[in-house]
DNA sequence: TCCGTGACGCGAT
DNA sequence: CATCGCGCCACGG
């Protein structure tokens, strides 16, 4: 198990019942922001984690067929409500308490990403 | 070592 | 709203 995937496990179990995170904001809580991607490698690789409460931007399921049927249905026994297609992240998002020590999620001067194209 | 691969994200079409 | 294009990045072949 790579430290990033540990640490993206470990961020994913501590969102509670009848809450939901995102793959941008478990990278993000881990420690390794625009790791997005390997959030879901990780929910593949790591069994055991509460996979249903990881959606994708907005508060929408990312899952095709059944899969999606099945979150949301897992998500709604738990209390988690649905505004049409998604997740009102308002109301259901869990927020990871910010970690001021230890992997410092924006080091210093530049955020140069330039966003889309 | 290079290359394809994602349960991604976001702006532009 | 549906799609596309591109950035992102660890992994496995």
């Amino acid at each position: 198990m790579t430290p990033l995937a540990s640490a993206i496990a470990a961020t994913i179990r501590q969102v509670p019942r009848g809450r939901v995170s995102t793959y941008g904001a478990v990278a993000k809580a881990a420690g390794y922001p625009r790791c997005s991607r390997h959030v879901s490698r990780v929910l593949n690789l790591v069994r055991g984690l509460p996979w249903q409460r990881i959606l994708g931007s907005g508060g929408r399921i990312s899952l095709r067929g059944e899969l999606a049927m099945e979150q949301r249905f897992l998500l709604e026994s738990e209390g988690v409500r649905f505004k049409g297609r998604q997740v009102d992240l308002k109301e259901f998002e869990h927020r990871f308490p910010s970690r001021a020590k230890k992997a410092p999620a924006r080091p210093v001067g530049g955020k140069r990403r330039h966003t889309g194209k």
